[in-house]
DNA sequence: GAAATAGTGTCTATCAGACATTATGGC
DNA sequence: GCCATAATGTCTGATAGACACTATTTC
C-alpha cells in the first residue's frame, strides 16, 4: 500500500527511503547445465559449502555483483564460466523465482538460466568445489536439491523437452561434428521416446541448417556415417513442424 | 570475483557483508496489460509522475514490497489490481530484465509479467494516475516509452503472438460470453491477418474448450450467433496444431 | 557372405487451407 | 425477396509416420 515507487508514479516518496535496505531483495543466478553424458541427459551440481542447507546439492549460481556483472545476463556468462569453464554455449533465460520462503535468509529472488553444451567442452571445479553430473530421472534429479531447486531443474526439464519439438537447439549437446544418428540419440535420449529415422532425417534436411563435412566418421560396426556441422550457429532455429506430436 | 555467496557455496563470507547495501539491486514488477477495444489490441501505459523520466509514458508497475508481497507473482497480482482493478484475468511471467543500465538510478532488475483482460472487466485509476490505453502498431506503441520499456513490449507483443499460434489464450480477451465470429475476430487482429472462417472452427471444436450457451446473440445484421462460454478455465489449452503455420 | 549400421524410397491416413453451399436472422 | 452474417460441407495438396528397401563398412 505504502510501498515506495521506482517504475511507479503517483506516489511520494524520497530516493533515500527506496534506497533503504529491506526495500531491496537478495538477488542471485542459478544455472541449470545440461550435457548429454554416456547415453543420458545430465545436470550439474555443486554441493553447498555454507550454512543454509550446507552440504545439500544445488545448482549452480550465486548472488549477483553490482560491481563487475553489467547484466544478469553477464552474470550468468560470468558463473557458467567459473563453475563449467565455457564460454559460449547455449544460454537462455527460463524463469524467475522470488519469494519470501524460498530461502531461510528471507526475501530472495533468482533468475534461472539453462544452458547447453557437449560434455567435452566442459571444465569442470574452477574454484575445487564438490561437483557431479546428475542423471536426469523424469523431470529431475535423484537426491533433494536445496530450496525450490528441484522446482526449477524440473521447469527447465520442461522447457527443454518442449523446445527440442520446435527448434534445432539439441545440436548444442553435441560436439561442433557430429553425425546424424548422434543427433538423433541425443533427441531420443532427452524425448524418451525412438523417433522414426526417416522422418527426423527429412525434418533436419528440410530445416537445412547442417552441413555434410566431406569427411566420415566410423563407429565400431556398421557402415560409416556422414559428418555434420551446424551451418549457421546465430539463425533462428525451427522446425517448421514439432516433432513427435502424436506421442503425448 | 570476490563477490559474496548466498546460493554459491565455496567461498567464505558473512551474512552481514552479503546484507550490506551495494549487493542488492532495485527489484521491480512491471505489467503489459493487453485488451482489445474497438477492434484494436492496446496496452495499458501510465504517465510517470516522478523524476527520472517524468511525465513519459511508461508500463505500470513499481518497487516489490517486502513486508507485503509473499512472491513475485503475489506483487504482479498487486498491482494489477492496483492499476486495473482486476482480480483473476490471464496472468504470466514474461522475462526479467536486469542491468546497470536501464534505470539511471542504477542496478535494477524487473521482472515483467503480461495479462489479458476483457476491457469491460478493466476498472481504471485507482490512484487517479495518469493512465491510457494505447494501441498497438507493429510490435510496439506510438509513443516513446520510459527506461527499457519498449523492448519489455515488444517481447510482451511477440509472446502473444506466438502463443495464439498454439494456445486459445485468447479467450482471456473477451467477456465471459462471446461468439465463435468474435473470437476469430481476435485473433485476426492480434495476428493482423485473415483467418478462414471452417479451419478456425474445426479447430476450436477440436480443442473441445468451450460450451455453447443456449442463448443467441442478435449483432446488427445477419443470422444471430451462437454464444460460448469457456468450459474449464484451468485447463491447459493447447492447439493440437498451430494456426496460420503458412503466413510467416 | 553375415552382421551391423547408415541412408533412401514409397505408401497412406490425416489434415489444414480453400472455397462452395446452406442456414437464419432483419428489413 | 434481398442482404448480411453464421455455420457447415467438400475437395485437395501437403506431409508425418510407418516401414520396406538399398548402401557401405567390418569381420
Amino acid at each position: 500500500m505504502n510501498e515506495t515507487a521506482l517504475c511507479q508514479p503517483g506516489e511520494a516518496e524520497t530516493q533515500q527511503r527506496a534506497a533503504a535496505l529491506p526495500e531491496r531483495p537478495f538477488f542471485t543466478v542459478d544455472l541449470v547445465i545440461f550435457t548429454i553424458r554416456a547415453e543420458r541427459l545430465e545436470v550439474l551440481l555443486v554441493k553447498r559449502a555454507e550454512r543454509p542447507r550446507k552440504s545439500w546439492w544445488a545448482l549452480p549460481g550465486g548472488l549477483l555483483d553490482l560491481r563487475c556483472d553489467a547484466s544478469i545476463e553477464a552474470c550468468a556468462v560470468r558463473k557458467l564460466v567459473e563453475k563449467a569453464g565455457v564460454y559460449a554455449p547455449y544460454l537462455e533465460q527460463l524463469k524467475t523465482y522470488g519469494s519470501r520462503d524460498r530461502d531461510p535468509r528471507g526475501w530472495t529472488a533468482t533468475t534461472a538460466y539453462f544452458a547447453l553444451m557437449a560434455s567435452e567442452r566442459v571444465q569442470l571445479g574452477g574454484n575445487q568445489e564438490a561437483v557431479r553430473w546428475a542423471p536426469i530421472r523424469g523431470d529431475g534429479v535423484d537426491c533433494d536439491l536445496a530450496f525450490d531447486h528441484a522446482h526449477i531443474l524440473a521447469d527447465a526439464v520442461e522447457r527443454l523437452r518442449s523446445k527440442l519439438e520446435y527448434t534445432h537447439i539439441a545440436v548444442h549437446l553435441l560436439p561442433e561434428e557430429f553425425t546424424l544418428p548422434e543427433l538423433q540419440r541425443t533427441y531420443e535420449i532427452i524425448l524418451q521416446q525412438p523417433l522414426d529415422k526417416s522422418s527426423f532425417r527429412r525434418r533436419v534436411a528440410q530445416a537445412d541448417l547442417l552441413e555434410e563435412i566431406p569427411g566420415k566418421l566410423r563407429d565400431g560396426p556398421g557402415r560409416p556415417a556422414q559428418l555434420y556441422r551446424f551451418r549457421d550457429y546465430d539463425r533462428r532455429t525451427f522446425f517448421p513442424r514439432s516433432i513427435s506430436r502424436h506421442a503425448r
